[in-house]
RNA sequence: GGUAACGUGGCCGAGUGGCUAGGCAGAGCUCUGCAAAAGCUCGUACAGCGGUUCGAAUCCGCUCGUUACCUCCA
């Protein structure tokens, strides 16, 4: 497979050509989420984004593997709280089984994600069941000198492993700055040095997720899941890893080393790609900051900042009117933008599904037939250059307007000929629906529809135009509603 | 403090040496019973100051401003 597929890689700094290690097979790791609450706006890019990149590759002919974990274990809330992690800490507060609340948010990040029109992976692994991978892979670092045990919980030797590799590699970090630079923080005295990162922690007394090990009873470190994930599923090594640029470090760092000091892969990945992240007032939105919206918050309209609510395919929309590495704004005009925008795709939809190519010979005109074929053809074009969304929908919406005037009439259709008219029809829909993942969602309400129509009704009723209350019966009995004229007024039942 | 980005018209947001990005908002026109939709036209944007070049939003330098990572985070 020859395809024109350029992705930029972090860990080159640069956009290279994506061949896959073994055609037409892609394997294609996303960090998950760690759920211990529900999942805000900020978590749709990476989803949204690695979705698109998914469905593309589809589009293209690889046969992908989607393997995207569920983080239920380990993330401690910081160093110096004890070993309690951040879904026990909650746990407790909720009086509520730590697995419970694991679950709870699991089916809230599936309900949004299905909103959203992603597509689920194909794998979507726990890390809770995985611990037995997670030892096994300790166990081999620990066997290849690159980790030690102190006190119960080991620990990845940063300095010992940065002899041979480049701890920093991917985020471009030295390790002598990031030692002249360490943070005083304490529980730091088991490690001998502060940049070493846990592979497995001992839990402490009133830590409720805990597992045996070798070494004590207790969880693995808040990296390990991933590397060993990953490698179940997709290999020792594999195409592509994505995750919120956010990630980049520490975590996608520890996971290049994990992966190298226990099965000697240079890089787990051979492609790593981060998408930017999503800012309201010019600030990252993120869990840390508290300026959070939810997905459900931001579908209902209620959080205070909102003028509205916004629907799953607005915000959809939105995000991928934007390049996934640039960061994004929140704000109500940009959103209100993107619907009205998404709205008009729709749109276009639906008039493609209308149109018809007139049966009979009419002179096709050269250079119109050009003009729509290069504007069909610009279309996916823009995907290959690192998955340039944005520049698709602009391309979509150039074609449109052509698409609109064939509707209005003032492009006739037949100076097209069949075969750039069926192809521009094909192409468009293709794009805003199998790739971009667009879907039209009902914006209207079926029952205030039919109090429309029974108003109607009750009108001809009035002026006894029994032909109009016979057929307006007729309708509705075709669509499983009977109308009911009662003394006290008109009502209506589902047909039995 | 270290490292890495970014600053584009009223708003959002592509673009990286010469060729219309696009969407939203606004103005005008066409169509129209009214309206809407749609189409066409318009504003002549690239933080500031220097430099390189025939030519820079795009390359280089400086200044100003903003952000991210360095600690859990998509």
């Amino acid at each position: 497979m020859n395809h024109p597929l350029s992705l930029y890689n972090t860990l080159t700094r640069t956009k290279q050509p994506f061949t896959p290690l073994e055609s037409p097979l892609v394997g294609l790791y996303v960090c998950g989420p760690t759920v211990y609450g529900h999942a805000h706006l900020g978590h749709a890019r990476p989803y949204i984004t690695f979705d698109v990149l998914r469905r593309y590759m589809q589009y293209l002919g690889y046969k992908v593997r989607y393997v995207r974990n569920i983080t239920d274990v380990g993330h401690l809330q910081n160093d110096a709280d004890d070993g309690e992690d951040k879904i026990e800490k909650y746990a407790k507060a909720h009086q509520l089984e730590p697995m419970e609340v694991v679950q709870q948010y699991t089916n809230s990040f599936h309900l949004d994600m299905a909103s959203l029109n992603i597509l689920p992976p194909d794998i979507e692994p726990r890390a809770s069941g995985h611990i037995i991978e997670q030892i096994e892979m300790i166990q081999e670092i620990l066997d290849n000198g690159l980790a030690y045990e102190s006190n119960g919980s080991v620990y990845f030797d940063v300095p010992a492993y940065n002899k041979d590799h480049r701890y920093g590699k991917l985020s471009g970090r030295v390790i002598e700055d990031l030692l002249n630079n360490t943070r005083e923080l304490d529980g730091q005295e088991e490690k001998r040095s502060p940049l070493d990162f846990a592979l497995w922690k001992k839990a402490s007394a009133s830590h409720i997720m805990r597992w045996n090990s070798p070494w004590s009873e207790g969880f693995p470190g808040w990296h390990l899941e991933c590397s060993a994930m990953s490698r179940k599923y997709l290999g020792k090594q594999f195409d592509i890893h994505g995750g919120g640029l956010d990630l980049m470090f520490p975590h996608h760092e520890c996971e290049i080393a994990q992966s190298q000091a226990s099965h000697n892969h240079t890089d787990a990945a051979r492609f790593w790609m981060h998408n930017n992240l999503i800012t309201i007032n010019g600030k990252k939105m993120g869990k840390s900051l508290n300026n959070f919206i939810t997905l459900g918050e931001l579908f209902t309209g209620s959080h205070e900042v909102l003028q509205q609510a916004y629907s799953p395919m607005t915000v959809r929309f939105f995000i991928l009117q934007a390049h996934y590495r640039s960061t994004l704004d929140f704000s109500n005009e940009g959103l209100q933008a993107a619907r009205k925008g998404y709205l008009k795709v729709m749109n276009g939809l639906r008039i493609l599904d209308q149109l018809q190519y007139p049966t009979g010979t009419a002179a096709v005109d050269a250079k119109a037939d050009e003009e729509i074929q290069k504007l069909t053809s610009e279309l996916f074009v823009p995907l290959n250059d690192d998955l340039n969304t944005a520049k698709s929908i602009a391309a979509l919406f150039n074609l449109l307007k052509k698409i609109n005037s064939m509707h209005t009439g003032g492009f006739k259709l037949e100076i097209l000929s069949e075969e750039t008219f069926e192809q521009m029809r094909q192409q468009y829909r293709t794009l805003a629906l199998d790739v971009l993942g667009l879907k039209i969602e009902q914006t209207t309400d079926a029952l205030t529809l039919l109090e429309v129509v029974l108003g109607f009704y009750k009108e001809a009723k009035e002026t006894k135009d029994y032909a109009k209350v016979d057929a307006i019966r007729a309708q509705l009995k075709g669509q499983g509603i009977v109308i009911k004229d009662m003394k006290s007024g008109i009502d209506w039942a589902y047909e039995e």
